[in-house]
DNA sequence: TTGTATGCGTTATCAG
DNA sequence: CTGATAACGCATACAA
């Protein structure tokens, strides 16, 4: 295997020189520094990541925790966007991801857990869809051990970064959109469980707009469930103008018990996944860029990473009606 | 950070007895054993992988290489089923895996690819849907520097494991049992493009079905696209009994081109896809176990990595119709 | 600006 | 069966 060594050899400097070029260190002449990556290139040096990290004993790579549900295989297009968004963002920055899913943190002990990412020379996590069921990932972000960003969840601190849309004002826009230029003036709103974190404020942005323009609004709780939503459909929707949602799935099942009820109000969800283009009706949805939020979360946590204080970041959403024709390839 | 040389004071024995017990070596007394153990545990003790690695100069991490297509956001449920089944299958077999996806290995030259895997350690490889449109990554596999398992492609070797389901059956079995009991004489297969491998195995089992019980069959290639499979519905399907798709999303284009058209034909696809459930009619389909797959590729690569020699390995399907209920949640 | 020397935590070799 | 010790490849404090 090439080594630093080889390197060195090749353009005829020392090995800390080598060391020196590649990590970009001040005071190395241009001249010096043309020959060792001349060598770099020649000999396809890339260096051992192992021996890296066991020398410089700052962790460098970053665990990514997905939190996949079994129970909707629908929603791992999301996960998909956040594990992909991350690993192409890491690879430009020079880090290395390692993608966990959350049932390992929470089948193990804080000490254990937190011995094992050490172990994988783990400097940073971040969280992609944090929710009040993962007990032991959220004792181990308050342990502090390791400088963390949370996706979808309100937390910030000295080394806690969070990084969402803003689900008050999107839950506001879209509702908002789809009653435009109509008479409605009630709205049936099905909220997520008290375990998501942006159930709330998806809450305040249903509330604000009911109250903006004089709305009567009906909340229950569908625990982001299909199923339940159909429930609540069914029994309020003849009631109300229109229903607006807080995840897709549930508008999915709003709709579906809609055509079952042979009844029709508009419907609104909320993330954008493909499904919507096969569930019926156009619905309006808040569409994210999960892609880019684990790319800009990655770039956040390398911050965290050399020093940077914890902050609140918002990403743009866009309100879009999901078509058949939009997911058809 | 807690070393082994920890362990080896608190057990008051050798560091390098301490090596022995972790690794399993013989030639170690019970009581030792004992020893070490238990200080292991009393530390909360985690061997440093980087050390490890470095030491020990066997790569040890698999590469889990994952082809995903930025069209059909719905296959990720695949992808997400092999990145769990693998990961979960590699923890419990002591392994690290790193999730790349093929494109990366696409934007780059050969070498660089495999001084970038020797910089991560990676000793194995597992690709996750391999298709004739990977050519650098089919270079990575036949240049042999790494024991390869590949998941949906007839490449078997010295050090060359395939696994997959038995295409040519499940193809026969599912278009065989929806036209069962029916007085359905003719089929129209679309089938899947040329890129993939799968492809030729299932044509030849709805030959051999055609031919064995003596049915018109027309084929027509779909290349996996659901607006393709529309167009060749359209065409052909009011002169056929029936429609055999050789993908989910093509059995789905395929249907809703019928209610379009507004005359009714069985049809299956293949996968096991959760949008099935809401595509409209139940469909037959092959579902496979993707995330058994991923964990049994695991168990192979670890077998591979040993010296053990490639071999071709069949896991089982089922046949099924994906109806709302089972998807629903 | 460049080179030398030491150590990171583990494994493996070999002597006891 | 156990213990001392030399690597592994790189980073870094320090010397030149």
């Amino acid at each position: 295997m090439t080594s630093i060594r080889d390197v060195a050899r090749e353009a005829g400097v020392a090995i800390s020189t080598v060391s020196k070029v590649l990590n970009n260190y001040p005071n190395v002449s241009q001249e010096t520094k043309d020959k060792v990556e001349d060598a770099v290139r020649k000999l396809h040096f890339v260096p051992n990541a192992a021996a890296s990290t066991l020398s410089s004993k700052q962790p460098d790579r970053v665990a990514v925790i997905i939190n996949s549900s079994e129970t909707s295989r629908l929603r791992d297009e999301i996960n998909m966007q956040y594990i992909s968004g991350a690993i192409t963002s890491a690879r430009s920055l020079g880090t290395d991801v390692c993608v966990l899913f959350s049932y390992m943190a929470e089948s193990r002990s804080l000490e254990e857990m937190i011995q094992y990412l050490r172990t994988q020379n783990i400097g940073g996590i971040v969280v992609c869809t944090l929710d009040r069921t993962q007990l032991k990932l959220m004792a181990l972000i308050e342990s502090g051990t390791f400088p963390t960003v949370v996706i979808d969840a309100p937390f910030t601190g000295e080394r806690i970064s969070s990084i969402s849309i803003d689900n008050r004002q999107a839950q506001y826009d879209v509702a908002s959109k789809m009653i435009a230029g109509t008479s409605r003036r009630s709205i049936l709103y099905i909220a997520g469980g008290d375990e998501g974190y942006v159930t709330e404020d998806r809450l305040n942005g249903i509330r604000a707009l009911a109250r903006e323009k004089k709305l009567r609004l009906m909340v229950r709780n569908g625990h982001f469930s299909e199923k339940q939503a159909r429930t609540i459909t069914k029994k309020y929707a003849p009631d109300y103008d229109a229903i607006v949602c807080a995840s897709d799935m549930m508008a999915i099942g709003a709709m579906r018990e809609l055509i079952e009820m042979d009844i029709f109000r508009p419907v609104s969800g909320f993330d954008g996944l493909s499904v919507m283009g096969y569930a019926g009706k156009q619905m309006f949805t808040v569409k994210q860029d999960f892609s880019g939020i684990a790319a800009e979360a990655m770039r956040e946590e390398k911050r965290l990473m050399s020093g940077a204080h914890g902050r609140k970041i918002v990403m743009p959403y866009r309100l879009a009606r999901i078509t058949y024709e939009d997911v058809i390839e």
